[in-house]
DNA sequence: AATTGCCACAACCGCCACCGA
DNA sequence: TTCGGTGGCGGTTGTGGCAAT
């Protein structure tokens, strides 16, 4: 959306005004000046750039307004499969971190994907009648909307290979993450992954040993503390490397691994195809006709009840 | 054609942490 | 140590666009 380029700034009666501060939309005239003051003097000391600027705004307004909408680094366009994909795994991993999670998307605001996940995922998560940050709702993400957004993603690059695939950025900004140092968290199996090539699927993750930042990300949204959201039978990661491709999926085998190890859980086993060894999906979810978070592919009429999904298959919670 | 309701997104608000004086 | 300024973050609201009626 445009809207404030689009906007004649003659139409400034539902504008507030604050004092001597503007508010609500910007205009093109104020657009033009925060953007050439700060491609001269750089970003920082918004309250003093705003004056300096010459802008009636709080410091607060210029910063956000340049963060979110004129930075030039910015990603415009639709959330892709892709991009759906990673904010669903981070956001089960560090629930509504947005800023942290709009690190690894580049490109992408924090405002963009929170937008995002209110908007969209929040709103299946009402049709389905479930709170988003429940467990049956997670388990709908994990078993239906993320395998679909994966085979969305397979379908897009098969058709259309490319040597800088979505997913391979996607396997940068987990490889290249802070968070996760690269001695400590990529196993050997994965050199090379990022060319494409499968990882040496046969070896399991080595152990690792001691805790990461990770372990002191606090889960916001389930009250449950970072849980992978991977089943315990089958890995994410396994999940993952076969659904996807081999770089992301040693990513997520990584962060999940160390999540994992945090529990004192088995860690994670690369090397069962997903594809060929479908997790045991419970009955009724592959109808539910629900494809992703796109907006218009979800009929709420067609599906079942989310009381109609656990009740016949209770085993599978 | 007019109205209504919904959706997506930009922008704002309140709170908090950090930092320097 | 305290305090004010600043910036970051998550939650919320306002608004334009658009589809449905």
């Amino acid at each position: 959306m445009d809207m404030a380029h689009e906007r004649d700034s003659s139409s400034s009666e539902e504008e507030v005004m604050a004092g001597d501060l503007r508010r609500g939309p910007w205009t093109v005239e104020e657009d033009i000046l925060l953007v050439n003051y700060i491609a001269a003097h750089g970003e920082g000391r918004w309250n003093s750039l705003a004056r300096s600027a010459g802008l009636k705004r709080t410091g607060k307004s210029c910063r956000l307004r340049w963060l979110n909408y004129l930075r030039p680094d910015l990603r415009r366009g639709s959330i892709t499969p892709q991009e759906q994909l990673l904010i669903l795994e981070l956001h089960s991993r560090w629930g509504n971190r947005w800023s942290k999670i709009a690190q690894h998307l580049p490109g992408r605001t924090d405002n963009e994907i929170k937008n995002y996940w209110r908007t969209r995922v929040q709103k299946h998560a009402k049709q389905l009648k479930c709170d988003v940050n429940s467990q049956q709702f997670k388990d709908v993400m994990r078993y239906l909307w993320m395998p679909r957004l994966v085979e969305r993603i397979q379908a897009a690059e098969a058709a259309q290979p490319a040597a800088d695939t979505p997913l391979s950025w996607q396997h940068d900004v987990l490889y290249e993450s802070p968070e996760l140092p690269v001695d400590a968290c990529w196993p050997a199996e994965y050199d090379g992954a990022a060319d494409g090539q499968l990882p040496n699927t046969s070896s399991p993750v080595p152990e690792q040993s001691g805790t990461t930042t990770m372990s002191s990300s606090p889960s916001t949204d389930s009250g449950t503390g970072a849980q992978p959201i991977w089943p315990a039978a089958v890995d994410g990661a396994e999940w993952f490397t076969t659904a996807c491709d081999a770089s992301s999926a040693a990513a997520m085998c990584d962060t999940n691994q160390l999540i994992l190890q945090e529990q004192q859980q088995a860690p994670c086993q690369l090397g069962e195809a997903w594809t060929s060894e479908p997790l045991p999906v419970p009955a009724g979810f592959a109808e539910l006709g629900v494809a992703d978070f796109e907006i218009g592919s979800f009929d709420v009429d067609s599906i079942w009840s989310m009381d109609d999904l656990w009740y016949t298959q209770p085993q599978f919670v």
